[in-house]
DNA sequence: CCTGTCGTCATCCTTTCGGGTGATTTTCGA
DNA sequence: TCGAAAATCACCCGAAAGGATGACGACAGG
């Protein structure tokens, strides 16, 4: 959709500004008329421009296609802590199960993380469970010493 | 260096494109001068060309740049870690139960620390639970973030 | 020699965890 | 608006963890 948009608005400000151009070159022509060799002038300059034109058309039509490859292999201890998304996507990890991750590393239990995030006692057992199974880990310090080599929590 | 050739090789062919399309032009310009509204058959005509000859040039000039490769790597964040024996020596936390919250910490089970210090599985319970005494930790995933905290494991 | 610390082990009991299963509601994108 | 993913909750059961208490040998220092 953006793109789609963006190519659009190219093409309209590009319409309007050959429309006005050609419409001065229409007002100008007249004098330029009576000189001579005007007509090869007047190719020269609606040439030049429209080159232009269309140089900076085409420039804004294809620069969107850079391709940015990242290789990224984990990030430690530099500087404020962000989570590794891709693991996260990679392990199908959701957003919830990465919260109830970060309390079980900061020592709470399932009572206290239920508590704190106002769910019950068997909710939070329920994403832990799944969150372990996508972590290969069969304790939840386990899980914490994973989630922190991963890159999951700080 | 290959992308200067490139760009002399492009303003090259068009140079000579417009040359010879500009040489064409001039050929047949004494045709339709004689036509009614020739001028601007005749604008309308290089306009369009060079348009389109300006765009094919942006394209070509801008495609093959913007190649980002980013590439992240681990790196050992604080050297190697030393034990902050102030706060063990302060709190009263002996040697063997330091190496035990390191491998709680690791993620292992009483059992397997049993395992792994050659001793029994009461043993591990009974230094945990003196362990956890002095941190002022309920649990093993609480234990091993204060040891994180006050610098007693890495 | 006697005492305190440390490391070791045990037994009993309660709480917490984790696995498994099934179900309902929310949310969100096609 | 339809369906998949996510979030929610419940119940059961076995395993693991944790608390309390007692005991024993080694060893250092007074």
């Amino acid at each position: 959709m953006r793109a789609v948009l963006d190519v659009k608005k190219h093409v309209l400000i590009y319409g309007l500004l050959s429309g006005s151009l050609i419409a001065v070159l229409k007002l100008v022509e007249y004098r330029f008329l009576v000189v001579e060799h005007s007509l090869e002038i007047y190719g020269g300059l609606v040439a030049t421009v429209f080159a232009g034109l269309g140089i900076w058309l085409g420039s804004r039509l294809t620069t969107k296609e850079a391709r940015v490859v990242v290789r990224e292999i984990l990030v430690p201890s530099t500087g404020p802590f962000t989570v590794n998304e891709a693991k996260r996507e990679e392990l199908g990890i959701t957003p919830r199960e990465l919260e109830i991750l970060g309390l079980i590393a900061g020592g709470l239990s399932n009572r206290e993380i239920a508590g704190k995030l106002f769910v019950s006692e068997n909710t939070v057992k329920t994403h832990s469970s799944r969150l372990f199974d996508k972590l290969g880990a069969k304790r939840r310090t386990q899980a914490a010493q994973i989630g922190k080599d991963l890159g999951l929590i700080p």
